[in-house]
DNA sequence: GTCTATATCTTGATAGAC
DNA sequence: GTCTATCAAGATATAGAC
């Protein structure tokens, strides 16, 4: 089976390149999503910052490290951000904001249906954790690390995306194209798998993007009880 | 729907608690597995980085934190660890540990057919991470903050959690009681529920352990798509 | 915007009395 | 085992020259 290896990965027998095996993720490339980043030097140190944010955590990487990891002083980074805080927040809320705009696009594209809402859903869910897991990382396990009020706005969009699934379980339970013994219970465990894949995942390793979507999107509807 | 606050609640709307809504995870109660907390001080220690940890992370938590909660003195708590990160691996250990012996326990005490199999696994994998959230999460979230050197032993018994599960479900899948199109897909995602409950269970509210348990229980046999 | 230099504070950990 | 006292290093952030 081709998946043996990636079986044996998540054993933590292999690790994922030259890596430790006990990394937060298996990704590296750093990478965010198109015509979101800052020009210039403010964009390097939230790439940067994303990188190391997403490997040692916040409280695990210092104002230094992102300072040398761009190649500038650490003071000039205080010309850009007024806090090392306001860097995660920053990239916490990019996250959120993104994985909104698209599930939304996703849903906006799908037929009437409720199982292709629902495939159309989990698949872009999936594809955006393939596309950026660092980010979805940092997003998701570092937000906790923001006040509150940095928090919030990030908070706003992960409602709305809540919304959107559960949304669809209700109306297909509704419906009678699902059959659920509980939708809520059903909705959190879907919801689940996005993030999860942000942290094992690996391009073409042995799975690309398409086959992780199709996957979960299978997957789900089997849980809903879709009829097929 | 009772289980309507639940939804709020993970929307981020309703706050676990008095809490903030953007906390790692929603349950309080500080609780290690009977038998396994260190007498006196040592113990003192333990659970109240467990707290601290689970709560902040380890990077995010000081020893004059643990210590303050102890109610001792900073240096008394190298009299009983040589460092914080020996702090984090115990805890991290004991966490990986008890999650292999309750998993092997059910997977015994369970009949010859596979969906029985996977669903006493599934079900304990639940229930322990119902009955030690903060454990879980330290576990999980935190083995990154530990040099190989400590991570080594429960990145063992994390190995062998996950040979338990794929042989279940590659008996399955050979036997013909399941039917899926991709097993290590499959094995990862339900592998990676336990891990998402404990950061939104709380108990009571509005499930209690045993309803979560088999509901996912219930959720991975569709899954795997055992034969009813 | 970027730098040098530094203020101020907190950190993990140790020495040594009791 | 627990304390007081403290060290040395690293943390975030700022002041001010260029």
């Amino acid at each position: 089976m081709m998946a043996d290896r990636l079986a044996e990965r998540l054993a933590g027998r292999i690790p994922a390149g030259a890596a430790s095996p006990q990394r937060r993720l298996a990704a590296v490339a750093v990478e965010l999503p198109d015509g979101v980043t800052p020009p210039g030097t403010r964009g390097s140190i939230l790439r940067a910052a994303l990188g190391l944010f997403s490997e040692f955590g916040f409280h695990g990487t210092s104002v230094r490290q992102i300072a040398a990891a761009v190649g500038i002083n650490p003071a000039t980074l205080y010309a850009h951000y007024p806090s090392k805080e306001h860097v995660l927040a920053e990239l916490v809320f990019l996250g959120h904001r993104e994985l909104y705009l698209r599930l939304s696009g996703a849903l906006e594209q799908a037929g009437p249906s409720t199982a292709g809402q629902l495939a159309a859903l989990v698949s872009e869910h999936a594809l955006i954790h393939c596309d950026y897991p660092l980010l979805a990382v940092v997003a998701n396990t570092e937000l906790h690390a923001l006040s509150a009020e940095l928090a919030g706005p990030a908070l706003e969009m992960r409602a709305r995306c809540s919304d959107l699934l559960l949304t669809v379980l209700t109306d297909g339970a509704a419906s009678g194209e699902f059959e659920m013994s509980d939708p809520v219970l059903t909705a959190i465990a879907i919801a689940g798998h996005g993030m999860h894949i942000a942290h094992w995942f690996v391009p073409g390793d042995p799975y690309d993007r398409g086959q992780v979507a199709d996957g979960y999107a299978q997957l789900a509807l089997r849980m809903v009880g879709a009829r097929a």
